[in-house]
DNA sequence: TGGATTTTCTCACTCGTTTGAGATTGACAC
DNA sequence: GTGTCAATCTCAAACGAGTGAGAAAATCCA
């Protein structure tokens, strides 16, 4: 760990001040009128030396710190590395940088934070629906800007996710296209699969698509445990009488457990009964049949998101809407 | 933006030295021999006016950092939601914080390491198998301890990864033991999917099972793309003449390419034509058939990185073994 | 009561960088 | 010879925390 080159070593070498040096190499040379041999021979020096201004100092100095928390809910996600990567690509652009926080079981501890305040963030960015964040209240009391990717009913900062009920229209919109006059739903508790079983119910009419309570199944465990038993539920369920055509599951995941319960009644899909996803996870395109889903606007919620919250963007006054909805896109595959 | 609480404000408060209130709460308090109704309402104060020191502050001085570098190749990588997490929970549990760097397609670019040096990382983890980092030389000529989650061959650094050549084996093991005597072998262009290639050709005679380089497909598509793409040719390949009873993918991604070619194809799975995956990701049960696959381990695989890397490892001088591979763990589902 | 100890706390500097305010130099005019 | 004005550069004090060395006050012993 060979010590690092300082503004002094270069002061030293050209036998000036460090005050000059800290002035040219912040671009102030103009400003307080450095000669121009000066000023090339300490860009020159600290070139050649390999100088890299040292951040801590500078923050210290009350520099903003140009980095941001990523505070991550839920690390199964499996968009997570889709949002993450996308993150670290504008971070990377806009030159902050990441500094990641996590909580276990969806749970904070106060010690969570700890890499957020030590690292002195300038903007928050929360990956993952949640509601009720008490230990927020900190941060949003200093002013510090905070987006979230995923819905929060009571939240008071600013959040971005897909239109969930605009989901749920264009996949009914679909169904309906191709006959489909009776559907169900699957859900697992997840707050945004929740939402757009609340959508589901209100916007069935709406496309002439009958629906039932005993084909509405939301079950306490989650992902694709849930769509297995929640499409065996409904299979099962109405065995003997009328059962739907087609069963809308609140996310892939949810989807791929249901195709995986038709699979084993020996129900074929879409023939016998279509199936829509929502969220287009990786692998939908080769299941067996393709996955008919909503695709996540994953590239524009990270835009957004960080656009509310980055250091230009806050030094700009920008005014952070509270609440924007992304359109999903409908993306047609072989299940439904 | 209220400003944080320092040192100062706790010494003003009650009337002493900052010199007092970082001693006492450095924990020097018993060497410097401090009153004990004094150690208290220092620590009172600090705790109630929220104290938490300044990271930058300690750093400049010299202070381990205590912040580990996190590097992801591929944000694609259907483990990094896992891996990551894992690093999170321990990085927690060690007191350390995380901060994000990435890069383009595989790609480094020098500014890419701006998050790393910006915040005098003391440890450097890489995520994802990787080989002839230039990049990496300057941080290793520093001294700073470098660990990789994924295969180098010619890396200089530590690695953590799965036994890939002990996961084909499982896998060899348990297709013999089902009576199958012809497997075939799907792969892409991934380092660690190339390797066990070469395992499983390798290996395949000492179990008893024939293969064939026309049975082995290495396609240039990388995961579901190239299982369909390399199952459906070796299927129409060997129409006429022996087909393998087993298709050994190796990675689930690629797997569910073939289980899709095959499905397309109308052969049965296993019942026709048993296939393999490595790696478990998290569908492989909810697929039909559910996945027999190779999990990685990829909790101890984090485990081991961060032990490697951790300021207290690297602090108690732990010598850091230069290659560990994690065996596997053998996963049978429905598929073989 | 004076000096030696002990107990308890403070001074002053450092880390690397920034910045308001001032210093030094030379040239030019009168 | 002296004052003025630029041009050019330096002083010194921060930011928040840590630290070697020493100081002030209280206690003890004779």
């Amino acid at each position: 760990m060979s010590p690092s080159i300082t503004q002094k070593d270069i002061a030293q070498r050209l036998g000036v001040s460090v005050t000059l040096v800290s002035r040219v190499l912040g671009g102030k040379a103009a400003q307080i009128g450095a000669a121009r041999a000066t000023v090339e021979s300490i860009r020159q020096a600290a070139a050649e030396l390999g100088y890299v201004p040292n951040a801590n100092a500078r923050i210290l100095k009350g520099a903003p710190t140009r980095t941001l928390g990523v505070v991550v809910y839920d690390f199964e996600d499996p968009f997570l590395g889709a949002i993450i990567g996308a993150l670290q690509r504008l971070a990377h652009a806009h030159e902050h940088s990441l500094v990641l926080a996590g909580f276990e079981q969806r749970r904070v501890q106060a010690q969570s934070l700890m890499p957020l305040t030590k690292h002195g963030i300038s903007g928050l960015i929360i990956v993952g629906a949640g509601s009720r964040d008490a230990w927020l209240d900190g941060f949003l009391s200093r002013g510090l800007p905070v987006a979230r990717i995923g819905e929060s009913p009571d939240a008071t900062h600013a959040r971005v996710a897909v239109d969930g009920e605009g989901g749920v229209r264009l996949l009914l919109n679909h169904l309906r296209r191709r006959g489909i006059r009776r559907a169900g739903f699957l859900s697992d508790p997840h707050p945004a699969h929740l939402d757009r079983l609340r959508s589901f119910e209100r916007l069935a009419a709406e496309f002439g698509i009958e629906t039932r309570p005993s084909w509405q199944v939301t079950r306490a465990e989650s992902g694709t445990e849930a769509g297995q038993l929640g499409a065996r539920q409904i299979v099962r369920e109405s065995g003997t009488r009328a059962h739907p055509e087609a069963l809308v599951a609140a996310s892939d995941a949810i989807a791929i457990g249901a195709l995986r319960a038709l699979s084993d009644a020996g129900i074929s899909v879409p023939a016998k009964m279509a199936v829509t996803g929502f969220d287009d996870l990786p692998f939908g395109d080769a299941l067996s049949p393709a996955l008919t889903t909503v695709r996540q606007p994953v590239q524009e919620m990270a835009r957004t998101a960080f656009a509310w919250v980055s250091t230009d963007a806050a030094a700009a006054g920008t005014s952070s809407a509270p609440r924007v909805l992304l359109p999903g896109e409908l993306v047609i595959r072989e299940s439904a």
